[in-house]
DNA sequence: TCCTTATTTGAACGATTGTTCTATTTTGAG
DNA sequence: CTCAAAATAGAACAATCGTTCAAATAAGGA
């Protein structure tokens, strides 16, 4: 008797996609639910019934966009042969799914003294999908001779905090500029890392 | 007449410095004028006699913070003979002026639609003075045969975003795994643009 | 058709926001 | 010592914030 799902799902998905943006665009504190009601054109009291308030929405949509990212990436992971390769792939990636600047607004959220223990230690595991993903990477690319790398964790953090900046400039800019920054940027990475 | 400055100048500075590290810390919007009145001590009411507004303040501190920033860098930068070694300086110098958290706040500011006109432009010289003195570096490497850059404009902007997200880590490290993240950050980056 | 249940709205709430205003204290020149 | 100007405080403002709630609508099973 509770099949009816009528197009409810739908809308909270819609909720869900403009909220992803409007909080990667204007951060947290920046965006507001009436922001939210706006731009997506339900009232600000339906949200509520999707959504227990506005810090479970943005972790729910924060987990969830992290979950779809980490399908996706392993869905074309296997296509590049070298780590080398991975990591241009991987840049391409990261720029072509634009909701990774949500975050420096889960730091934002992480920062303010007011957020509750369970959204800090929901946020926690935010950047633990793309990290792996980069981690895995650099230890491939270990194993396989084509790194030189002293410390993996400190060199898979100093790549995940380049590639979250460059994410930005999704927001500013398009097209083949930049593609050149997301791909330059690996030049340079693999250029420093390389075994030589 | 108007010689009477009591301890006036000095009440401004401590509101502009306090206000500084809460804005980097909390965002534009995650810090209230109220904080920054809890925080320095004195009256919100005061804190309109020293600015005009919000927006007003943040724009004051944030030229105030680059300005000596340059000048601090200036000052330093003549005893740094090879490009290499003025980019390892670079970064050292980054990071102990932790105020340049400021920027991505700037960033904040300038992507919400009501941002005034005014504050925009404002903001728009925020990031010149960093820039100019990374440029300056490149420009340097390249002339001396230190560096192969392609395209010097690029580098730079991928520099200076990098380094901006690392300074957020002033924020939640310290002492030796920090120094450690600047440095590595410019071994790889050095050993990407090196002449070989 | 009717009625339970899911969906959606819109008004209203108290809290907090940035800002203004008036009153009070403190200062140094005369 | 006096007094106008400067410095500071604190109450009060309207606006906006996140959130709640009662009421209205829509839908499908009976």
């Amino acid at each position: 008797m509770n099949k009816r799902h009528y197009n409810s799902e739908e809308t909270r998905q819609i909720i869900a996609e403009k909220a992803a943006q409007l909080f990667a665009k204007k951060g947290f504190a920046g965006t507001s639910v009436a922001d939210i009601s706006r731009e997506t054109g339900f009232s600000k009291g339906h949200i509520y019934y999707h959504f227990e308030n506005k810090e479970k929405l943005f972790v729910h949509l924060s987990l969830e966009t992290m979950r779809h990212w980490g399908d996706r990436w392993n869905a074309v992971a296997g296509s590049y042969s070298t780590a080398t390769e991975k990591l241009y792939g991987m840049a391409y990636f990261v720029m072509n799914n634009y909701k990774t600047p949500l975050l420096p607004v889960g730091q934002e959220l992480a920062m303010n003294p007011n957020t509750s223990p369970e959204t800090l230690q929901a946020l926690q595991g935010l950047a633990v999908t793309p990290m792996a993903a980069y981690a895995a990477i650099f230890h491939e690319g270990v194993t396989s001779g084509e790194f030189d790398i002293e410390n993996v964790e400190e060199t898979t953090l100093l790549f995940g905090s380049w590639m979250g900046t460059l994410c930005q400039f999704t927001l500013t800019m398009e097209g083949e500029p930049l593609q050149r920054l997301f791909q330059q940027s690996v030049t340079i990475f693999v250029g420093g890392i390389r075994k030589r």
